[in-house]
DNA sequence: ACTTAATATATCATATATGGTATAATAAAT
DNA sequence: ATTTATTATACCATATATGATATATTAAGT
């Protein structure tokens, strides 16, 4: 069973579940897109850090999901991953 | 001339403009939306605000440009749109 | 011209984010 | 098994966001 498979079959179970999982969807959005361009760039989280001037314990919290970070931190983390943040509302 | 023509023309002329209205690009994405929606939904500032359990003066500050809100204060206006947030690095 | 509605701005008290330091826990390398 | 690298967590001082109130300014309606 992949996780998805997972996901959807205790959300059927659980529409609480469903709702909480929802409100925390822009930061898992967000977890997933800097863990994976890390990877790609070959960074740590140190050397993320160093990249945008802060340090390594800061990318870890922001990493950790229990975290709401402003829209300027965003645009650094972005900045040090060499993209560009874009925020949509759909 | 459209302000696009204007734009391409002014950062042409003035690579420091380009830059420092590249760096704020995500703000205006923010307000553009948020605008763009309120209008589609005849919505007055009031009435967001009403919507998510604040007052119109703070919707004004977001959408005033000089001001850097939170991922969670996003969440809530997205909410009270009837949309999602969604934040990509690309 | 006047009134009402909508938006913008300033200010304040409080909550919280940011940056740091320190260190614990886990993972990877040897 | 041990060492090194990486990540996670706690805590602190300071800066700033959030919510409010008040009111000024601008826009729209009459």
């Amino acid at each position: 069973m992949t996780f998805e498979e997972y996901k959807k079959k205790a959300f059927a179970e659980d529409p609480e579940l469903y709702k909480e999982y929802k409100a925390l969807e822009p930061e898992y959005e967000i977890i997933r897109q800097i863990i994976k361009a890390r990877n790609e760039l070959n960074l740590t989280q140190k050397e993320l850090a160093e990249k945008i001037g802060i340090k390594q314990s800061n990318i870890s919290r922001l990493e950790s999901g229990n975290y709401n970070p402003s829209l300027d931190f965003l645009k650094k983390v972005a900045q040090g991953l060499g993209k560009e943040l874009h925020i949509e509302f759909r």
